[in-house]
DNA sequence: GTGCATAATATGCAAGCGCATTTAATTACG
DNA sequence: CGTAATTAAATGCGCTTGCATATTATGCAC
């Protein structure tokens, strides 16, 4: 039946990613190991990093960063409280909204950054470059 | 420069792949959770599940899951460990290596793959077959 | 067969995650 | 204004995970 063909193409198509996910994703957290990082930090260095071009002071607040990454919220609280007893980033309260936290890269967070980044990415280049 | 744009293409392949992958996982998480299972289970599961036909008896070593499914031997350990105490698989020594065990299917395994089964295959469609 | 290296699982342990709840600040509505 | 409904982030809790280690079994040298 085509309906059943159908289906078996999505299995496979999922087992794949499944399987290219969690190799990919084992290496980065080897890789970042060694300083001091999960890969779930490193994705949310890499946005903050991103984010502004040199000068440190307008950060993204929480709710932006929990947009961009695939973690609960709870979780992403976490892990930037992590960041922060770590003298990454710091947390500031935003003045136009009390209840908000901005969320900035210290100069240390953003040397670590420069420093890992380019172990991130040769990952990727490594895991992703063929298996695509 | 060449080099950065093939890095950059490489990232927002990963940075896709992850949110796929994490939005697939999530709901397939929720979809089984009613029906007291997790996603890994359920990997498990549906190995076990194709590997033989109808006759429950010659199962799977636990190595030769660990070789296909993505998770750590400890991890798996307790899975199976999981899955046994719930009924749905039993575990019972290798007579060749008895350093070995092997995992089958119970009946009410067997069953509750059948009803589970078509749940994940639809949360797959959903969520696979437009963003692929 | 005794001893030693290796292999297949299981278990102790600490860390990260998601769900549910809490706390604090804002907005809406009377 | 004051009180209820809502939103942002933090925290309690239980569960799953991976790493390191322990346990049991095999195989090989002698």
């Amino acid at each position: 039946m085509a309906a059943t063909e159908a289906e078996q193409g999505l299995v496979e198509q999922w087992r794949g990613m499944l399987a290219l996910h969690a190799r990919t994703q084992c290496e980065l957290d080897r890789a970042l190991h060694g300083h001091g990082l999960c890969a779930s930090d490193f994705e949310v260095l890499d946005l903050l990093a991103e984010g502004v071009a040199a000068d440190g002071d307008c950060g993204y607040r929480v709710q932006e960063i929990s947009d961009r990454v695939h973690l609960s919220q709870s979780a992403l609280s976490r892990l930037i409280g992590r960041l922060e007893k770590d003298g990454l980033v710091d947390r500031a309260m935003c003045p136009e909204d009390r209840r908000g936290v901005r969320v900035v890269l210290t100069a240390k967070g953003r040397a670590l950054y420069g420093q890992v980044r380019p172990v991130q990415r040769a990952v990727l280049a490594r895991m992703l470059a063929d298996a695509g």
